[in-house]
DNA sequence: ACACAGCCTGCCCTAAGGGGAGAGTCAAGG
DNA sequence: CCTTGACTCTCCCCTTAGGGCAGGCTGTGT
């Protein structure tokens, strides 16, 4: 037993190899304020340690460990710091590690759905689906129920004719008009389809008794898939979207749109940009 | 509906505020080569995106969602990539998901284990309990069962007598001799412990019929506690170590050590620095 | 013509160190 | 006493995924 003479102290690199931890380490610590050493020779510059500087050096790593950063650890060890304020800063810490934990979970079913998606097809998926929040937005609005999900397109050719009665397109000098589609019917339906044909509105217009201004809501999350082809084909893009909401336990919790990024009256017109919209909620 | 004149493109803003990505992050992912806009003018440098191209966004949208680095996602994008390779990826980060998993799920026990400890003494605590591997180490020890703790002395007396005997402290240059114990019995004795006194190793030495050279196993993880003071104090010590093993849920695997940094034969001198080793196992 | 909004590149910043360069220092052997 | 090899020092650059800002162009509306 022998008492490692004082007088010199421990040089980093053992210091390093008692505690395990790194010289790079160490030094940073010391740098930072956390760990100063016992002594540093003014003339060398060397760095000597004590071994009783190893219970503060334990203590860092433990609250490390719980997840504080070294900046955190500075306050936590400054001593002058009330219990209060210890068990606030804890349970700040405690909250933010559930947080993490339930996002590594969602992540954790996502991952999974997306290998069981692609065991099933055996192919890289051809659409990506993405959570969003989705923004409030003033329209104006026909809504009808409609013999097929084609027909809206006389929707938007009434509303348009609307506006254009009542000079809405000299007001607005670039003709940008943003349409969306509001499919109120749950499930995939061949006819009388409850439909809403918006467009976003940049000035104020009146209505009618068909044509009504108001505001979509904003939903907090929505399922989106944007899809690049001809309407044609869109009834793969909904299962898809539809599936990957099932998959990853979500709940619909609002009518869902179509929003035209780059759209018109054709039916087979490929290079037409449609973003499909489901307002959901983690399921319980 | 109109068709956004494609002559010119999407200007960055815009693609920003339709995708809800940031302009920055935009200008990384054409750098990285995730995603280079439809065109860029050669004379300004402005990048001029296409709607078209929304559906690539929200793909590597939805690949850093599942937690890939846009290295990765750069890799993954590019499409010669076979189905095999894919599901490779995917199952790596699903191991990688599962393993943050259980961390953050033992830091959380951590976190909540040091609020209750802090909640029941009512005042910062005096010691920090860090775990860590233990590595195997040649040592010459004496097992024997001694009348109290502090007996120990006498056999570490026995065994410096003895490598003194052999010549031993002739060969290591400077005796930076480490000593560590280890406590067979489980639990606090008052009398008749078993007990293992030994000495680090550095070179060769004969053993006897009292005394044998050995290797001390290994072990992955052991949870320590470094004391700084008196052995008279140290009892306080074991407590906060076994209720902190007790409150995260470990079970003791081993014998415990004691692992003198700073030690010698007083019975109370509050310079010496001992560090106490379990070594342990999450429990299941 | 002018103003203002939008866009460009380039530079510095993040947390916790890792890696390495170049120079100085320590202890032991010859 | 000198040398050698192991240690140590400081300083600089690197990592992720962008954020913030400066200075200078560019596009559009009035």
């Amino acid at each position: 037993m022998n008492p490692e003479q004082p007088k010199l102290g421990i040089r980093i690199g053992d210091f390093s190899k008692l505690s395990l931890v790194s010289i790079k380490a160490l030094r940073l610590y010391d740098q930072k304020g956390l760990l100063k050493p016992a002594r540093i020779d003014p003339d060398t510059g060397y760095r000597y340690y004590s071994a009783s500087q190893l219970p503060r050096l334990n203590r860092i790593l433990a609250l490390k460990d719980l997840g504080f950063s070294l900046e955190q650890i500075g306050q936590l060890l400054d001593e002058n710091l009330s219990i209060p304020e210890m068990q606030g800063m804890l349970r700040l810490k405690q909250a933010e590690v559930q947080q993490r934990l339930a996002q590594e979970q969602e992540r954790l079913v996502r991952v999974e759905a997306r290998l069981k998606q692609i065991q099933q097809e055996a192919t890289m998926p051809d659409y990506d689906v993405v959570l969003k929040p989705l923004q409030a937005v003033q329209v104006a609005s026909i809504r009808e129920v409609i013999p097929s999900y084609p027909a809206v397109g006389q929707l938007y050719d009434e509303l348009m004719g609307h506006l254009g009665s009542q000079g809405y397109f000299a007001k607005v000098a670039h003709p940008n008009q943003k349409c969306m589609t509001v499919w109120y019917d749950e499930g995939y339906k061949e006819s009388d389809v409850d439909a809403e044909a918006t467009v976003f509105l940049e000035a104020e217009v009146q209505g009618s008794d068909r044509i009504q201004c108001r505001t979509l809501p904003a939903h907090e999350q929505a399922a989106c898939l944007t899809f690049n082809g001809s309407y044609n084909r869109i009834t793969a893009a909904y299962q898809h979207l539809l599936k990957w909401i099932e998959d990853n336990r979500y709940d619909i919790v609002g009518p869902n749109r179509e929003f035209y990024i780059i759209g018109g009256a054709e039916q087979d017109n490929e290079s037409y940009v449609t973003e499909i919209q489901f307002p959901v909620a983690k399921a319980a």
